[in-house]
DNA sequence: TGCTTATTTTTCCATTTGATCAAAAATTAT
DNA sequence: ATAATTTTTGATCAAATGGAAAAATAAGCA
């Protein structure tokens, strides 16, 4: 976050052109790269996205995969705050239904991050892994001791947290990455449909399918 | 799925070592296509994981799409057989126990072929906006009044019919797509973990969170 | 066996790609 | 205004890409 990214690396101020050029270059770059991944994106593609030329791209990111870096780095710190925000004090059924509402709502409003942070998964996370492993990882045993409190004070069903985190993910992340998917099988209700989503989902997470 | 792909499209019958060839071919451009997307993969990577020289490849499948489409098409095949077993005879917990457990075995026997599809429609299901539009839906609404009547003779929890399929593939698929993420944060235990998951999913859908 | 068809390799080509560089243009500081 | 600096561009390159044509080889069958 803190290095330069553009050549301008000696000098210390950074110039208003920067912020706004960076600005545009790692929006632009956001959809190219969600849209055909890492190799399938092209830099001129996404110079011509940001309004510039190639050169003048690549002056303000030395390569493509510095950009890639730097477009993903911001991608994960927004992908991870919806489960930071979850708290042990809270009710559990307040606290879902809370995050799921949280991770709807970032589906909805970054689809496009979102549909990046699958590609980078799906093909392997090659640029990822090494803070899934790491900072990902101490997040997730964080919650998981939550959840297990959770589920030891019978304030919850025995779940294993560790599905149960995956499945909250999955669910909420769905109506980001296959909107396409959704959009081709319900059409003009997809809108209506989806704001229906996050309380069909706690309601269906919460109470089960089985009738009470 | 009946006209020649290869260049001998007059010709009647079907040679051995074309049938050989050609699902090789399908074969190594299943996991490059997967990996890198369609345009992120190369003609030449895909022949070489095949074990021949591109132009040979390009003899069995003109063009580069021409074989995108072949995958596509094969593997759009396997993802729907899961959903078509249902049946509105049965007991709904038997049969959703039973779909969550075809799907979760999908997810591990054919993760290549699951992260395809996940990545085709990320990108916005270019290939297969058409069938997703004409037979995964009539698939899907022929569920849906399944589900449906499950609900309204009371044997089922009062869900969004499309919601609860969405969630079904979603909580499913995700073992396949996010495999990488779930190996950066198990790592040793993600084996274990998932001899347990069709359990873990169907118990969390059917009954829920909160305590009975 | 010879003849036909199927398969494979070699060679080639026009584009596209990521990247560099010097010079020009624009901006900022003095 | 002048000088220093930052931003932008146009030209260019080497490598990679999808694809075509042609030539050489191997099967299959009468």
């Amino acid at each position: 976050m803190s290095e330069r990214t553009a050549r301008a690396t000696k000098t210390r101020k950074r110039t208003r052109i920067q912020a706004v050029n960076e600005e545009k270059i790692l929006e632009a770059a956001l959809g190219v790269f969600a849209r055909f991944g890492f190799k399938g994106a092209a830099v001129d593609q996404i110079a011509a996205a940001a309004g510039m030329s190639k050169p003048n791209l690549l002056y303000y990111f030395r390569s493509k995969q510095a950009l890639y870096v730097a477009v993903l780095r911001r991608t994960l710190e927004m992908w991870l705050q919806p489960l930071e925000d979850i708290s042990a004090e809270g009710d559990p059924e307040a606290e879902i239904r809370a995050y799921i509402e949280r991770k709807v709502a970032f589906s909805r409003s970054h689809a496009v991050e979102s549909r990046l942070f699958a590609m980078e998964i799906i093909q392997g996370a090659p640029i990822l892994k090494e803070v899934l492993e790491t900072r990902l990882r101490d997040l997730v045993e964080e919650k998981v001791l939550v959840i297990r409190a959770w589920v030891e004070t019978g304030k919850i069903a025995p779940v294993d947290p560790h599905h149960l985190i995956f499945t909250l993910w999955a669910s909420t992340q769905h109506y980001a990455d296959f909107d396409a998917q959704i959009r081709a099988l319900l059409g003009e209700e997809a809108e209506a449909f989806y704001l229906t989503a996050d309380r069909s989902l706690s309601d269906l997470l919460l109470k089960g399918l089985l009738p009470r």
